[in-house]
RNA sequence: GGGCUCGUAGCUCAGUUGGUUAGAGCGCGUCGUUGACAUCGACGAGGUCUCCAGUUCAAAUCUGGACGAGCCCACCA
């Protein structure tokens, strides 16, 4: 029975925390195989890994709150619950970040200690920031099965990379081609369209005389080249030029002739209604130009420099020819007028922060809009055999409900972007990452993880898009290519929840992979959370000062309180305003929880549980039914995904009603000694119930009083008790 | 240009399908307790739920509009 001197006044989390956590671990039902067999039904939800740059942030934090809030509750509920844990290797921001120290310390880029070296010492850098982050990760008190962890860029994981990467490519959804993508000059590589950032900028807009008409631009220094002139076909002011026609003008390096194109992507109310176009280094010149066939010339080379058509600024920077070649326009009265107000929405990477400068460049691409023949059955509405392509995939599952997305406006953004979407270009020029399985000898080319028999061949030298390797996650994780137990039985996942940030760059991702390699969705409900924000509702951010951490929290307050000031008010996909008040807030609520608990205990001291319960008074009996009315309304709140309320009302519950109302109207009954056992019965029990309502919210501070209730077939710990409504 | 979200107490935010005196955290006032509680309890101050119009027996909640804040997407050279 409890012992004063095991019940500070006040609880300690720091004490208790670790101790608890080992407890958990310990009892292994962390993993299901470990439950016992009345736990039948799976239900799985796989970590969104944590990209292993650094540490553990606010947002990981909530989402490690949320997810843990559905196992915690699904396990208690019956379920064999499976949380797969793992990390990410994020290739491009883990190598700029490597390579951004390697610079600061000493002062060498990747190419001076060549491929092997440099991968080494991103890998004890990756090393290094998953230990951190898996440490920070328990100190939550996530209830995951450590036991499966999973890494994008283990072993296991590339045998799914690369078996993806060859099924698409032999059915004809993988393919090289020389296609305009976004180049980022400094780190040498590719970025996808996703991870453009676009800053505004201010900058000199140029009218400049292009024979007959007037053409604008804001980068004079990619004109050069210009030989077609563009004009919308129903513009009345041009109709005097056809198509095709071909006009003689004096341009910036001498006599040109220009070719009239029309086409109805241009607007004629912007400028003058006329441009020139650049198809090599712009995406919407470059669609015009494949249009109507029309030759592409590139005028900057891979580091940004002018090439040789550029005449006497060959060789220079852009930024830096720039005046240089206004001067000259200005000089042969080519520039007609310069309008200084021109806001230009310029391209940068959002890893590094350089500017994006658009080449067409040989790529691989995964194409959206092909058409083939469905390779599986079983997918609700799309027949094996039956054409469709990966869009029409992507926009089905969600359209049929077969993945339902919470809240639901996030469906209408998702259906907008995969109708925009075009061919995801998935090679990148870095090193780390997942090489891409193709060979090449001479002309000819073959795809597969391993070397072709045979002398001279050589792989590709890029490596994939990191999203090609986490779309695979929820697969690869759970075993595939192989047929595994795990793929069988928690396939498709249940829950995917993340933040509303990474809707596209993984969401779509994952369901455009599962749906084309396994023919099912890859999870059937995504919830999708809000961004933590600072109290004044800013992003957290080291410029800013307003950071968070989420270990000092938990240092200072406990994980229970961290995880409670992320979960109640809240909303579904509304950010999260928090601030240290707030955590000090919910400690308090803890140190409540503790003192009820231990009020409970201190008075319940000669209580011992009986098979039978003693006979209830009448008020005993309203507390009991006041009691399941609010479980009954937590429960309902929790199946709605409403985990604030939940929590919400199992706060309101214990601090007024159950403290305030039940304890303090409880203790003149305790002293009389007819009514004495009755009481303690219904005080034991409404608290041992409220323990396992609140547990998936704050799972250690519960914990720590259910193990010393007295309760009769009291289970090794909390978290595989039954859900009492 | 298109789309989305928000505008509720001094501050940061909840408010589930429209229904009795609109809630939480922090802050503020008075009193009480200090033998469950870094306290806690009781009571209280403080809100025309941005504004306007409409639907309804009834609206913070639904509809339309205005104003304000923020976010996302987009090929205006």
């Amino acid at each position: 029975m409890a012992k004063l001197e095991e019940l500070p006044k006040t609880y300690n989390p720091q004490q208790a925390e670790a101790r608890i956590y080992k407890l958990w671990e310990k009892s292994g039902f962390f993993n299901p195989d470990n439950l016992p067999k009345a736990f039948k039904e799976p239900f799985s939800i796989i970590l969104p890994p944590p990209n292993v740059t650094g540490t553990l942030h606010m947002g990981h934090a909530a989402m490690l709150a949320f997810e843990d809030v559905l196992i915690r509750w699904q396990r208690m509920k019956g379920f064999r619950t499976l949380w797969l844990p793992g990390t990410d290797h994020a290739a491009i921001a883990t190598q700029s970040k490597v390579e951004n120290m390697l610079y600061k310390e000493k002062k060498q880029t990747r190419h001076d200690l060549g491929r092997t070296e440099f991968l080494k010492l991103v890998g004890e850098f990756a090393q290094e920031s998953h230990d951190t982050i898996v440490n920070q990760i328990r100190r939550m008190g996530s209830s995951l099965d450590w036991s499966r962890e999973a890494f994008t860029l283990d072993e296991k994981r590339n045998l799914a990379v690369n078996t993806a990467f060859q099924r698409m490519y032999e059915g004809g959804l993988i393919y090289r081609g020389d296609r305009i993508v976004n180049w980022d000059p400094r780190m040498q590589t590719t970025v996808s369209d996703d991870e453009i950032e676009w800053k505004e900028e201010k900058t000199p807009f140029y009218y400049l005389r292009y024979g007959p008409f007037t053409i604008g631009t804001a980068r004079p220094e990619t004109k050069f080249g210009d030989k077609y002139v563009v004009m919308h076909p129903k513009d009345k002011r041009y109709a005097q030029y056809k198509h095709g026609d071909i006009i003689p003008l004096e341009w910036i390096n001498g006599k040109i002739t220009a070719t009239v194109i029309k086409d109805e992507a241009v607007d004629m109310e912007f400028g003058s209604g006329v441009m020139t176009i650049t198809p090599f280094h712009d995406r919407t010149d470059f669609e015009i130009a494949e249009r109507h066939h029309l030759e592409k010339e590139r005028i900057i080379d891979l580091k940004g420099k002018l090439l040789p058509i550029a005449g006497e600024f060959a060789g220079t920077y852009i930024t830096k020819a720039r005046p240089q070649i206004i001067e000259k326009l200005r000089n042969k009265d080519l520039l007609e007028r310069v309008d200084e107000n021109y806001v230009h929405r310029l391209a940068t990477n959002s890893r590094g922060g350089n500017v994006i400068e658009p080449q067409i460049m040989r790529q691989w691409f995964v194409a959206v809009n092909k058409e083939f023949p469905f390779p599986h059955a079983g997918l609700k509405g799309i027949k094996k055999g039956q054409k469709t392509t990966i869009k029409r995939l992507m926009l089905h599952v969600v359209k049929t409900k077969q993945v339902e997305i919470l809240p639901k406006r996030f469906e209408k953004v998702y259906f907008h972007w995969v109708n925009n979407l075009r061919d995801w270009c998935i090679s990148r020029q870095i090193w780390y990452g997942h090489r891409i399985p193709v060979w090449y000898r001479g002309e000819k080319l073959s795809c597969g993880a391993q070397q072709p028999k045979g002398k001279g061949w050589e792989q590709d030298q890029d490596t994939l898009d990191t999203w090609f390797s986490s779309g695979l996650w929820t697969l690869s994780t759970l075993g595939w290519p192989k047929e595994t137990k795990d793929l069988k039985t928690f396939h498709p996942t249940s829950v995917l929840e993340t933040g509303y940030d990474i809707l596209f760059f993984w969401v779509a991702r994952m369901i455009l992979m599962t749906t084309y390699l396994l023919g099912e969705v890859p999870f059937k409900t995504v919830y999708l959370h809000g961004l933590v924000r600072d109290s004044q509702g800013r992003k957290m951010s080291k410029s800013l000062g307003n950071v968070i951490n989420p270990l000092d929290m938990v240092n200072a307050y406990g994980a229970d309180a961290t995880r409670l000031s992320l979960l109640i008010g809240t909303a579904p996909g509304q950010d999260i305003s928090l601030s240290e008040d707030r955590v000090r807030g919910y400690r308090n609520f803890v140190n409540k929880i503790w003192n009820i608990g231990r009020f409970t205990l201190l008075k319940t001291e000669d209580f011992k549980p009986l098979k039978t319960p003693p006979p209830l008074g009448t008020e005993e009996k309203r507390i009991l039914k006041e009691f399941h009315r609010t479980a009954e309304q937590a429960t309902r709140s929790l199946e709605r995904f409403q985990f604030s309320h939940a929590a919400e009302i199992m706060y309101h519950y214990l601090w007024h009603t159950f403290a305030d109302k039940v304890i303090e109207q409880s203790k003149p009954v305790l002293q009389d000694p007819k009514k004495k056992k009755a009481r303690q019965y219904v005080l034991v029990q409404v608290l041992a119930d409220s323990l396992k309502i609140l547990h998936p919210f704050a799972p250690f501070v519960t914990e720590e009083l259910y193990q010393k209730l007295p309760l009769l077939n009291k289970k090794k710990t909390l978290m595989i008790e039954r859900w009492p409504v």
